[in-house]
DNA sequence: TATTGTTATACTCTATAACTATA
DNA sequence: TATAGTTATAGAGTATAACAATA
């Protein structure tokens, strides 16, 4: 797994080779995911950015939260968003603010540079993706997602979260 | 895409929600690809591994490369790589050699205890995957492994690799 | 007293450039 | 001269601990 490409089972070398091979869902799913994150990190390399900048900017273009909030969503101490927004910033990506409602609290932008570089940068991946998925015919396609939404929706669940709100709420 | 979990699209507000949603293929690869890549990170971190290292072990459970060697599998600059040796080194987990056929060359092996760790580290990490294929019924987890494959097989190809050698070869 | 954010410090990961030893 | 590897240096990304300002 992780790193190399080969199945673990070595065939009987007296039998000829079995007509087709197939990876076990395990495999299938850790080598894709490998791939598709280093389709991600090349693309945002393109316009010089990190994974970590990169999602820095996604989240930006839905909200605009506090220093805290941001450590919260990307999982990170306070003191590292600190380094990471001072770096977009100083690339002129974001902005920081002041918060109407805590003068302690320091909220955090997008500027239109910034959401221009990160709507480039996620439509090259995308096109990245849909390529990906371009040998499969469309049936195929929505076989898997159909497949793949059931599993994030499970896992979902277990967290107590809902990965299609919007279902008659405020 | 990349860090929220929301479908683009913004429902009818008049309408009542639709009975069952979908994340399309492109979403839902990329979300997967995320929460795979997490699992691997978190499963690493409790053995006290980076992904870089892990990679690098898992690499030598395989082989006995050069530092060369290593550099191109890994994909980085070979000044990277004697960083990267060099702390696993020092935690006991991989060995440098010389090379009985170069003497300018060094070779990397794994000790006993980095094998033991990556084997450990990797175990813990399939797991988690099988996990997250749990809630697919084995009829439809075939269905996904096949699709996987073919998404790879068809990828390899491009890149003209062979995902499943050994057909006919020494 | 608790929370928000920054600073100081340290370590990993990565690259470029310069260097040594061998081929 | 070219290649294998290390060293020196620099910057991003991360964390812990100590601090200032505000709640």
């Amino acid at each position: 797994m992780v790193a190399s490409a080969s199945p673990a089972s070595s065939p009987d070398p007296r039998e000829p080779p079995p007509p087709a091979r197939e990876l076990s869902p395990v495999d299938g799913l850790a080598q894709l995911s490998f791939l598709v994150h280093g389709l991600l990190e090349r693309r945002a390399a393109e316009h010089e950015l990190s994974i970590t900048q990169t999602r820095l900017l996604a989240i930006l273009r839905d909200r605009t939260p506090t220093m805290n909030e941001l450590a919260r969503v990307l999982g990170l101490d306070k003191s590292s968003v600190t380094g990471l927004v001072d770096r977009a910033e100083r690339r002129g990506l974001v902005a920081r603010g002041p918060s109407a409602a805590d003068r302690r609290a320091v909220l955090v932008a997008l500027t239109d540079a910034g959401r221009a570089l990160v709507a480039a940068a996620a439509a090259r991946f995308e096109e990245d993706v849909a390529a990906l998925l371009d040998p499969l015919p469309a049936s195929e396609r929505d076989e898997l997602a159909r497949l793949l939404t059931r599993l994030l929706v499970a896992r979902a669940a277990e967290q107590g979260l809902d990965l299609f709100p919007s279902s008659g709420r405020p």
